[in-house]
This record gives structure tokens, sequence and C-alpha cells, in this order.
RNA sequence: GCAUCCGUAGCUCAAUUGGAUAGAGCAUCUGACUACGGAUCAGAAGGUUCCAGGUUCAACUCCUGGCGGAUGCGCCA
């Protein structure tokens, strides 16, 4: 049944409407595979084919496609059907899979930032996706809470630390101290000062060694932060199930460096534990070589420094580790900036052969980074980083700018909540829109745009929906059952056959990591569904059609409801 | 220097990973409707997909070589 089985039969919507509606292209590599001729061999299939049930054209076209146009009466019966499942138009998957995902990470001790958005954006879009899929999802933040920088903070905590600054701005003054501490303990900024320096190493050595003083400032300024986090969270919708941060894994972290040198995937050098090449892979592809004047050198990963201390790798190996055996996972996925990408190709790659038997799937889903409308990476006029905090009131204050200007009659409280649910989503859907691993221009003028493939573009179209249906119960006309669905006009079959999409594009998401698939299709949806308005009059016209209509404009209203709270959208009834 | 990613309409971005005549929005120009909520809809114009080769039925997509940009390259995370 087109809708649900479709990818079985490996078709998908066809690019373009004049076609037909699904198209098989599958036939002409398999063509090449065999040596064939594709045409030919489209032909022979389609011969074979009965298809008369759903479709009242399936033909033969340009090099060997098979494109199929569906009967109105089976796209009418295949959307009822779809739109009775528990969600309409999704079909979770078959066999369900265990799925971790890491994402956002914050930094404790330091106000989250510009940098965090996307990875906490992207994260949470994927966790929603996959669970609406039918996965078993897993969200877990890996909290940068331990490491070099807490013997700076406590330098400057038992230094200079300001305590009524910290109780009113604790993220401010901690930042503050760490900014005075920072430059002093390094050597190439004028003011390094190697006694500094050598507290803060002290300081950080007794702390892992849990000393109890400093154990208790370390613990305080991660509840400090997590205060902060709470809140960012709470405000933009983000859950997650566990956050096991960097310190959590610190007890294991030696173990993991032994283990690894014994079976001699990691070796002694320079003073510091290194995994080198074992040369299993090509040149090219191996993360652990370089080429360096015509000749491919080590470029290996360090996994304990010449110091005795550990970094990133071991971490990132330990929590490895950690997630297999908890959660069995069969996938896990790594929601960070695209510069990490030697690091985690390294990363897997030392996994593998640690552990050659597991069967688990490591994805490593980047993205580009955030620029100012000057093209340089996105500041304030000062040249600071954006906080996360200041850039959500931001979107708050203009989305109710906007809403002020546009509808003054409603009172302050409910622009207020308007602007909350705009301004938010705002932020969120110019983050989810373009394809994640370009660099994209942030700009507010473009994602508070109330034309084009914005927020406020699509959440409007919903409120439509909304309004219509209260319209319509306020006139006691009803919605008529899903199955009195008749499709007649062409605005009707375009909207009803671009709904029946709306399962392959979420599988399409989950499989790519590519939330901007379903942003555009969202936005199609949105102007199928204005046009179909545009020219089929709903409450104005007779019954069959009147109840029907009406049912198609609920329909899309749930599905472009659902859409966006998978993109992590809230949705507003009134704008 | 080497590696990864990117280069598409004046601007900001797509293109279901090798499919049919490369699509949207903004900006520009034109049109519809005293509106079931106009924050609407329709139309026009805009392209040598950075350049040069190659692979095949088919290339924005893959390969080779340039040019331009971002990022990363042994003790940060």
């Amino acid at each position: 049944m087109p809708g649900t089985d479709v990818s079985a039969l490996l078709v998908r919507p066809c690019p373009d409407p004049k076609f037909g509606d699904y198209q098989c292209n599958a036939l002409m590599s398999l063509a090449k595979e065999r040596r064939m001729n594709p045409r030919q061999l489209a032909a022979d299939v389609l011969a074979r084919l009965d298809v008369s049930e759903w479709c009242e054209k399936a033909e033969l076209a340009g090099a060997g496609f098979i494109n199929f146009r569906l009967r109105t009466s089976a796209l009418a019966q295949a959307l009822q059907s779809a739109a009775r499942a528990a969600h309409p138009i999704v079909q979770t998957a078959k066999p369900p899979r265990t799925i971790v995902i890491d994402f956002s990470s914050p930094n404790v001790a330091k106000p989250m930032h510009v940098g965090h958005i996307r990875s906490t954006i992207l994260g949470d879009c994927l966790a929603r996706t996959l669970r609406l899929l039918g996965h078993r999802v897993i969200t877990d933040n890996h909290i940068g809470d331990w490491g070099t920088q807490f013997g700076m903070l406590l330098v400057g905590w038992k230094t200079v630390l300001d305590r009524a600054a910290l109780a009113t701005d604790a993220l401010g003054e901690l930042e503050r101290v760490y900014r005075l501490v920072s430059p002093q303990c390094d050597e190439e900024r004028p003011e390094f000062n190697p006694r500094v320096r050598d507290r803060a190493r002290l300081e950080l050595v007794k702390l892992q060694q849990g000393d109890a003083e400093n154990l208790g400032i370390w613990r305080e300024m991660i509840a400090l932060s997590q205060v902060q986090f709470d809140t960012i969270y709470a405000r933009l919708g983000v859950q997650f199930d566990h956050a096991l941060g960097e310190s959590f894994y610190n007890p294991r972290l030696k173990a993991v460096v032994e283990e690894l040198r014994a079976r001699g995937i990691a070796r002694d050098s320079e003073g510091a534990v290194c995994v080198f090449s074992d040369g299993s892979l090509p040149p090219k592809d191996d993360p652990f070589l370089i080429h360096k004047d015509g000749a491919w050198a080590p470029n290996p990963c360090l996994i304990q420094k010449s110091d005795g201390g550990f970094n990133y790798a071991t971490t990132d190996l330990a929590t490895l580790a950690h997630r297999l055996e908890t959660w069995r996972p069969d996938e896990i996925i790594y929601v960070t900036d695209g510069r990490q990408q030697l690091h985690f190709r390294q990363l897997f790659a030392t996994f593998r052969r640690w552990h050659p038997e597991a069967k688990v799937k490591l994805a490593h889903v980047w993205f580009g980074s955030i620029l100012g409308e000057d093209g340089r990476p996105f500041k304030t006029r000062a040249g600071e980083t954006v906080k996360l905090a200041d850039l959500l009131d931001e979107a708050e204050e203009r989305a109710f700018q906007l809403v002020t200007r546009l509808r003054p009659e409603l009172s302050e409280a409910k622009r207020r909540e308007i602007a909350r649910v705009v301004g938010i989503g705002a932020v969120k859907y110019a983050d989810l829109l373009p394809n994640r691993q370009s660099d994209y221009l942030f700009s507010w003028d473009r994602m508070l745009a109330l034309e084009g493939n914005t927020a406020p573009y699509l959440l409007y179209a919903y409120t439509r929906t909304q309004s219509l249906a209260r319209k319509a119960r306020e006139s006691g006309v009803s919605a008529g059952d899903v199955s009195e669905l008749k499709l007649g006009a062409l605005e009707e079959i375009a909207l009803a056959k671009h709904l029946l999409n709306f399962g392959l594009v979420l599988e399409a998401v989950g499989e790519e990591y590519r939330p901007n698939f379903l942003c555009n299709y969202l936005y199609e949806l949105a102007g199928l569904l204005s046009r179909f308005w545009e020219g089929c009059p709903v409450l104005k016209s007779a019954d069959p059609e009147r109840s029907s209509r009406l049912r198609l404009s609920e329909l899309t209203g749930a599905v472009l409801k659902q859409g966006l709270e998978v993109l992590g959208l809230e949705t507003t009834d009134q704008m």
C-alpha cells in the first residue's frame, strides 16, 4: 500500500509530479551491475507487475524509470488507514533499535554559549525523531566536569573569589575568576606567572587525589552550573535520560590505558602513551597516519599525557565501554562540531581494535559553525561569544515586538506566551533548516520573517487549521469520519499525496541524521495547505465535501503539529 | 606543508547521496481577493552548479589537477 511499504518496492516520491507520484529507479543500477539494458529490464519488470489496484497508470519512462500514478480512490483509502495509526502517517520501525545519543555537553563553571546550540537542538531533534519511529533512545549529556581547568578555577576560588558576586551571578563570577587565572598559567601570554601555574597544577592534583576541601569546592561549582543548565534546557524543552559527566569515568581511565597497552594497541612514546597505526587500513583511510613531505608519517592518538594525566580520548574510550556494557546499544550517535572529525575517527578506530567483536554502529554527526551577518564567527558587538541565555532572551523579545505590532489587541500575557513559542521556535528552526554540515549565517530578520521557510510561517499555518476547526465546531459542523475522505479538486489531491509521505521523510531524517529534510517537507506541506484553502472553500461548501475538507485540514494540522514537535518546536492555537 | 569539509540565481539556502528540464525564500517587476484568519495566493525575471579534464545510458554529486574559503593537525576538550 502506498505510504506504508513503498520502500520495500524501492520506489520513492517522484522528483517532479508531472512524471508521476512515485518512481522506481533502482532497476537502473541493478541493470548496470548485471550489465543489462536498463530500459529492457524495466520493461520486463513492468510487464510482470500488476499494480492496477492502486495505480491508474504505471509506465516506462526515460532511461529506465517506472513511474506510478496513484488512483485517487487508493490515495484516499491509504491516507485514511495511515491516519488511524497511533501517530498519524508514522509507521514504527520493524526491529526497534537501542540508540544512545550524546549531545550538548556543556562545561561546568562556564556559561553555555552559541557553540552549544547546534549540538543541543540537533541532538534533541534526532532523539525525538528516532523515538517517534519506535526506537529505544537513550540521551546522555557528557558534561565537562573534570580536567585541567579545575586547577585554575580552584586557585581563583581560593584567591580572588567575590562571594557577593557569586550569590547574584554565579556563572558570571566563575567566568571572571577563570579569565583572571587562566592567562597566568599560559606560558605564551604576557600575564604568565609560573607560581600561579604551579599552584594550579598542585590544586588539580589534590582534587584528583580526593582532597576534601577541593572536592567540596568542585561539587559547589557543579551545583551552581547545574542550575544554569536546568534553566536553559527547560526553556529549550530539552530533556536528558542521563548526565554522566567526564568525572564519572575517572576511576576507569587507568585501567583503559593499561588494557590498551597490554593488548599492544597503545605504547609509550616520548613519555606519553599513544595509539599508532597497525597498518590494517589503507594509508589514505588510516586516521593514525598523516602525509608529510611525500611520505606517510605517524599521527598518533594520545591516551595518556607524559605527566601521567588522562585526556579527552581516554575519557571517550572509557565512556564508550561503559555505554556498551550498560545499555547494549545497537548504535551510538555523537553530535559535535566538525572540528572533531579526526578525534572521532581515531576514537572509533581505536575502539574497533579494542573490541573487534562489537557490532555497535558508531556515528559522528557533525555540523558546521554559526557565522554572524558579516560572515565571521558569530560574536557580540564587543567581540565576546554570545551567551545562550542572552540569545534566547533576545529571540523572545524580538518575537514580542513582532506579535505586538501584528496583534496589539491581545493581552500582554498572551503576547508574551506567543512570543516565547515563536521566538524559541525561530531559533531552533533556523538551526535545523540548513544542511547541518555547512556553516550558516545567523540572521534575526530571516528567522523571524513571516514569509518564506521560517518558524513563524509554519506556526501560523498550524494556527489556521486550529481556528478553522474551532469555527466549524462553533457552527456545529462535524469534522466527518476519516472513512468519508473524498478527494476531488487538484489542491486536495496534491495535499493528500504529500501528507502520505510524512513517514518516509521521518525515516530519511533518522537514517541520514538530517532534520532539514523534515523542515523542507513541512514547508511544502504548509504551502499545499494554503493553496488548498485558496482553491477549496471548506465551511462555505456543501456537506459531503465540507466534512471531507474539514477532515483534510485537521489531518494536515495534526501532521504539522507532529512534525514541529519532532523538530522540538511548541505550537500555539492563536497567533 | 598535509588532511577534512565547502564553493550552486544579486543575497540566504535546497537538491531524498549517480537520475529526467538544478529548486525555494528574500530582494526586483506584475496580478488576484472587502477575505471560511491576508502573517494569503498566482505569475515574470534571474544559472557555463569556481575552473580544466576524465568515468557512463545519466554528474551539482564520483575520479584527477588547479583556484578560492573554513577547520584541524603530539600531550586542550
